[in-house]
DNA sequence: GCGGTGTGCAACCCCACGGTTGCACTAATT
DNA sequence: AATTAGTGCAACCGTGGGGTTGCACACCGC
């Protein structure tokens, strides 16, 4: 096990992704909506949003004739205690493995 | 600004990469010694070890002759602090705009 | 001196993926 | 009825990057 969480980092990682991100996380805003302000298409913009919607960090509500998504920060918060755990398990292996090494 | 931190993600979002990560979590380990462990060649671990150290997650110990590398944790609960702060702001504007949303 | 071991560099292959264009469909608006 | 905005689907293109092979070089032990 000890499964990555590869797949969410990949969602992560695009900067246009990222972008939307925080412009969901500011304001509800559908595909169109955001092909405005974004420098590409919107057919572009819903490749992503689909990708985001699959790891769970953005959810869609539907509005009249349109669809609008939002950033779900719960998901970011789970994301960054896993992280959180596995950095501090990593430092406390280092200062163990340290303290044995001084051992007299 | 608000810059993303997409490089780092991207340091984190591949399969092969997050495994070298939990092993050099677990312990020291040379690019070599890695080749052992995992099915790819050495010199596809080198390319990874040599892009997880350009965003900071791990860091190179001369030994002798080779050169081992280990995980920074440190480093990652930097990321978690960060998206965990970005998680909460997206929840909180969420909560605000809800209560103005039910006022009477 | 010589074989094994660890590293570095370069060229190359291939596929996933971000982005595009084009078209079809539907629901509001007038 | 005609128009317009919003979405969905499909095909296509180009680049990046993960992986490989091959070679050269340095160091250690015998």
């Amino acid at each position: 096990m000890t499964r990555g969480p590869a797949p969410v980092f990949a969602a992560l990682a695009d900067e246009t992704r990222w972008d939307i991100l925080t412009r969901l996380g500011a304001r509800e805003l559908s595909a169109s909506a955001l092909a405005t302000e974004l420098p590409v298409s919107r057919q572009a913009i819903a490749k992503h949003l689909a990708a985001l919607t699959d790891v769970g960090l953005v959810e869609s509500i539907p509005v009249g004739r349109e669809i609008r998504y939002r950033a779900i920060g719960a998901r970011l918060n789970g994301i960054a205690a896993e992280l959180d755990r596995i950095g501090t398990e990593w430092d406390t292996r280092l200062a163990r493995i340290r303290s044995i090494a001084e051992r007299p």
